[in-house]
DNA sequence: CGGCATGTTGCGCA
DNA sequence: TTGCGCAACATGCC
């Protein structure tokens, strides 16, 4: 579920179902995905607000309640939030509920996360992983006066850098990946050698490839059946969809890097 | 069985 | 301070 388009569509819902709702039930026994909360300080934090907005920063959403609290969620590497019917028991995987009422109307709001690498804190101010991140390139858009100087100061590998969340928040393995197979550009690459020609073509492959992702993964959008919408990522050995070159992959920062050879060729 | 996974944090060491 | 490799976290899928 997790980057920036995922996140986003989670946010979509979560307006749909909770804005404008009182929260008259909450409960997350999970100690691991509240670290360093509680039960009981969830559940006290929650029941009885109602909820004024969801926010998004990079891959982080902000539920702001109407006492001032807020509650962060973050979806680690398989976390989804999901809407059932009240009463409607624990399904696999379930690690919180949060149920909520619009004048009559109950539903129960679910999150669910396989792995639990996500993240549920309870908080009445901005938590330090909130306030770390950098611009958002959906929501606060791509300013290339500061993303400029931000890659060219740094020799690590422009990949890494694309995903450092302090730089910009929300791209992760697949947006840089797919970025970069768009730009052009070789994943590893350090920041400080990118032309400006690179960073401009890099950030018009960022909005694009968010622009794929929310289209084909958001609803009625194509998620389905049929082959991943992803030009690069997880394709190795596969023909590089522009030139038919065998794609390769190289390891960054301890992540998989799928590039094509001869499209992403290495600068001298 | 082994290998891999859309994320983050922390540690040791240079 | 920056950089880098690696392990850990917990689970599912191929």
């Amino acid at each position: 579920m997790p980057e920036l388009p995922d996140v986003e569509i989670a946010r979509r819902d979560l307006e749909r179902w909770a804005v404008g709702a009182t929260i008259v039930a909450a409960q997350c026994g999970d100690r691991y995905l509240l670290r360093p909360g509680s039960p009981r300080a969830f559940t006290r934090a929650l029941v009885g607000k109602k909820v004024d907005a969801i926010e998004r920063k990079g891959k982080w959403l902000r539920l702001a309640l109407n006492d001032g609290g807020r509650l962060f969620s973050h979806l680690g590497m398989t976390g989804d939030w999901v809407s059932r019917p009240i009463g409607a028991p624990p399904q696999r995987s379930e690690r919180a509920r949060l149920d909520v009422a619009r004048g009559r109307r109950l539903s129960s709001v679910r999150y669910l996360d396989p792995r639990r690498f996500g993240r549920l804190i309870a908080a009445r101010r901005d938590i330090p992983e909130w306030t770390a991140l950098g611009p958002d390139p959906l929501s606060d858009g791509i300013d290339l006066t500061a993303l400029s100087p931000a890659l060219a100061v740094r020799r690590r590998a422009v990949k890494e850098l694309l995903m450092d969340q302090a730089i910009l928040a929300g791209v992760g393995n697949i947006l840089a990946t797919e970025a970069l197979w768009m730009a052009r550009v070789d994943p590893r690459v350090p920041g400080s050698a990118l032309r400006p020609s690179d960073v401009r073509a890099i950030v018009r492959g960022l909005r694009r490839a968010i622009a794929r992702e929310l289209a084909d993964r958001g609803p009625r959008g194509g998620g389905g059946e049929g082959e991943s919408a992803f030009f690069v990522y997880g394709r190795r050995g596969q023909p590089c969809p522009r030139c038919g070159t065998a794609l390769s992959s190289v390891t960054l920062g301890g992540r998989t890097s799928v590039f094509c050879p001869h499209c992403q060729a290495r600068r001298r």
